[in-house]
DNA sequence: AAATATTAGTATCATTTGTTACTATTGTCA
DNA sequence: TGACAATAGTAACAAATGATACTAATATTT
């Protein structure tokens, strides 16, 4: 008796529509950072970590952001060198140094955030506010889920 | 009178979770096919599409997952190189091939196909069959008020 | 305190990915 | 038909990313 084969519909997969709507948000968001202002996925990812709680090392910035040692040594390299991050070794701990936004960081972070909230917004819109209510919660269970599994 | 400062809350910001669930979920999946059979999630997609379409061109595979014209010819190149697949000119027009699985490639699919599908069950197992089904609403909601923005 | 282990962060090299240019073939239009 | 444009796919180089090893500093053990 053969073995009936079977094929996914990969168009159906869950992990795959999510992948496509992940990599369309993510364009989507980028076209600020990235094209008006000439950062990385992972750049914007510091910089906002970094305008958000003052003083924080990259071990810190790690965690918060999910990034690896090396991407976040390399993204707080490229926004020194642009001169929107200080970057200062830690008195307490040497061997650690402590991130801080340069006045230029903080006003270019000032005009970032507005323009990705309307983005944000604008994603959303064709959600009503119920709807983006229960996505949050579903992509929030769902993560949770994951974290498990793993 | 000063501007207030906005401070954007980066894990609150839906895209940010979005791509963090992304990425949680890419590497569940890739738990198959990337440590059981050495493929990237690129040459994945693509053998799903070949499985699924029996004769098909690197230009309709591009238009089914999403690649690039280069993401297409690295990933079918890899997999000929293992002999999953074949490609052979086509005859109707000659600057284009077919691509088809061999055997081998077709074996290891139906391998694949179940295993990935048990994935998709678990890191969905959080939610109710009626919480899935509004996930998958929203998400293709979701995906087409992206494509319309853009 | 000395020896060893651990940690924060970076440099270096290998691999992967993106970009541009190219070849071969087909389509279009004078 | 012949000149030019467009298309399918790949090659070749540049840039980004990942993996490993390293330096400097701190923590731990004896």
């Amino acid at each position: 008796m053969p073995v009936p084969k079977m094929t996914l519909e990969l168009a159906e997969f869950f992990p795959y529509q999510f992948s496509i709507v992940a990599q369309q948000m993510s364009e989507y968001i980028a076209q600020i950072y990235r094209k008006q202002y000439g950062l990385t996925r992972y750049e914007w990812r510091v910089l906002a970590t970094v305008a958000q709680h003052k003083n924080i090392c990259a071990k810190e910035i790690m965690q918060f952001t999910r990034l690896d040692k090396m991407q976040v040594s390399r993204a707080i390299a490229k926004l020194k060198q642009e001169n929107w991050l200080n970057q200062e070794t830690d008195q307490q701990d040497r061997r650690a140094n402590e991130v801080t936004l340069t006045q230029k960081g903080q006003a270019q972070y000032q005009e970032i955030v507005p323009l990705v909230q309307k983005q944000e917004q604008q994603m959303l819109a064709g959600l009503s506010s119920a709807e983006q209510q229960q996505l949050k919660g579903l992509i929030s269970k769902l993560s949770h889920q994951l974290d498990q599994t793993k």
